[in-house]
DNA sequence: GTTATTGCAAACAATTTGCACCCAC
DNA sequence: GTGGGTGCAAATTGTTTGCAATAAC
């Protein structure tokens, strides 16, 4: 758990995560590596794991069952809709404060969260009912 | 989409889901109906799909990328140590009153949200550094 | 009687593991 | 030179699909 360097793969994947604007897929992601080094498949996730449990790297879950990958620093969250599967992006993070007051009343160290709303996009809500 | 009755399975699945104190993986799901009634898994699979779709029940990820489902009303929500897996249920949710007014903001609508804190908790963080 | 739902088993896909090889120190 | 990191391919797991049998109305 205390590690202090990273290794090449490591390094690879959180740099890779860190260019993208939206999470993306752990084949993706190994796609995009394989283009600059010799990287295998099992190897993109161990280091995903690894960077996982530091706290550098989180993930969500489409709708699909697919698991998306992003950088913790970029803090971002979706509005899924039940019906037609999009996801719209929030341009905020309504629990920015929140997860500073909740760190003083808890003995739990909070690294980052996850946070999606489902529902009905507006089109869908139209026809469907 | 627009669906009235529930079947059979539907009506079993949300029952039982209802009863549990915890969120509960689709294959636990399946042994306890089973218990009452002859279902085969992949029914329990497709009644969780169209309760999901129906904004009646909701899904978790463990970090072990195993589902768990609970109905929507329970609302409950977790820290999760990323060093030893535990998950530590939180006994309020801090966006209650938040999520009402994002209705109003915004033309989504909305039918439940998940949201997960990551990070330590205390004896790991305690050890680990 | 007709249509949708179900159980079963086979298929699928993402992820994990075992192991020999290679690189960094 | 040694130990951890890595690639590959095989194994594993949860989930989904096809289809004949069944239940609901």
């Amino acid at each position: 758990m205390t590690q202090v360097h990273c290794t090449r793969a490591q390094t690879a994947v959180l740099q890779v995560l860190q260019q993208q604007h939206e999470p993306i897929s752990a084949q993706e992601l190994h796609k995009l590596i394989k283009q600059h080094q010799r990287i295998g498949l099992a190897t993109v996730y161990r280091a995903l794991d690894v960077l996982k449990r530091m706290g550098k790297v989180q993930h969500r879950v489409t709708l699909t069952g697919e698991k998306l990958y992003n950088a913790v620093e970029q803090d971002r969250h979706y509005m899924t809709c039940l019906d037609c599967g999009q996801s719209f992006p929030m341009n905020t993070c309504p629990l920015k404060g929140l997860e500073l007051s909740l760190q003083h009343t808890s003995s739990f160290t909070i690294y980052y969260h996850t946070l999606e709303f489902f529902g009905l996009c507006e089109p869908c809500s139209a026809q469907g009912g």
